[in-house]
DNA sequence: CTACTCGTAACAGTATTTGTTACAAAGACG
DNA sequence: CGTCTTTGTAACAAATACTGTTACGAGTAG
């Protein structure tokens, strides 16, 4: 009814697969695989192969046919921050869609007022991003347990 | 092709409106219509409706059929996080879409672990916003022109 | 060769945003 | 009282995005 689907819950199941990657890794296994990771976040593994794919053009994890992912860093080496610019390129905020009059002042000038503020405001999200590591939400699953 | 469009306008769309409303009252005029609004904003009347509705109901405007609309606050008691708040009840980020395997420790610890970060960006992202009010908003237009 | 898994295209279903038309409702005003 | 203006909303279409799913080719290991 208002489940709010529009928000992404792609940092979610990324940084999910992740931590279940470095965990799995720890206990000892090489590779993870897309059906295993699936299995622990509930979809289906073409999402998992999807998302790590964009991670991979990142330099987060690595891959093999036939065998699974691995990650390239440790999880204390991954921030938030790293997961959400290699999955989101997009801005939050987006100017006008179509170009505002520009014979108004406000329309000629709004524009790049709104875009100084967009800029700050993404700043400080990718600001509170960078401050969580993978290894940290490791630390908080286990303490969960 | 890149365009974006996942992004949202409607702060930009709305604060264009608010800021517009409080530029017309200043040169003396009761109200503005959402015909003169959407003319500036380069939209159809019926989207500015939509948005002023729900600035309305958080009590920043008002309106009068066969009138128009006018500010209730002065632009300066207005920031953009009330503009926010007003038009974008729903979060940033999601959580799992569907129940992560709870017999996972992963998938059992990763919802409240993810919440938190969550609820520390989208309180960053608040304060950022907070930190702008319209007034502002206009000096900036005034200034460009 | 066989089996396994990745890599990716293709498609459907759902939801949101935006733009548009249409028309009822409420006031202002002569 | 009747007319005109504008709001208040419903209804609909188009564009876009995200998620889930099936299908199948392409590597790689054993």
């Amino acid at each position: 009814m208002e489940s709010d689907v529009s928000a992404n819950s792609r940092l979610t199941i990324t940084a999910h697969a992740l931590t279940w990657i470095g965990l799995y890794q720890r206990r000892g296994h090489e590779v993870a695989t897309s059906e295993q990771i699936a299995t622990s976040v509930n979809t289906n593994p073409v999402v998992i192969r999807r998302l790590l794919a964009e991670l991979r053009k990142a330099g987060l994890v690595d891959s093999q046919r036939g065998a699974g992912w691995m990650l390239v860093r440790d999880l204390a080496a991954i921030t938030l921050l790293d997961v959400y610019q290699a999955i989101e390129p997009g801005p939050v905020f987006a100017l006008h869609r179509a170009t505002p009059d520009p014979e108004c002042v406000v329309g000629h000038g709004i524009g790049p007022a709104m875009a100084a503020v967009y800029e700050e405001v993404e700043a400080a999200l990718r600001g509170e991003l960078a401050k969580t590591t993978l290894e940290d939400v490791l630390r908080d699953v286990l303490k969960a347990a």
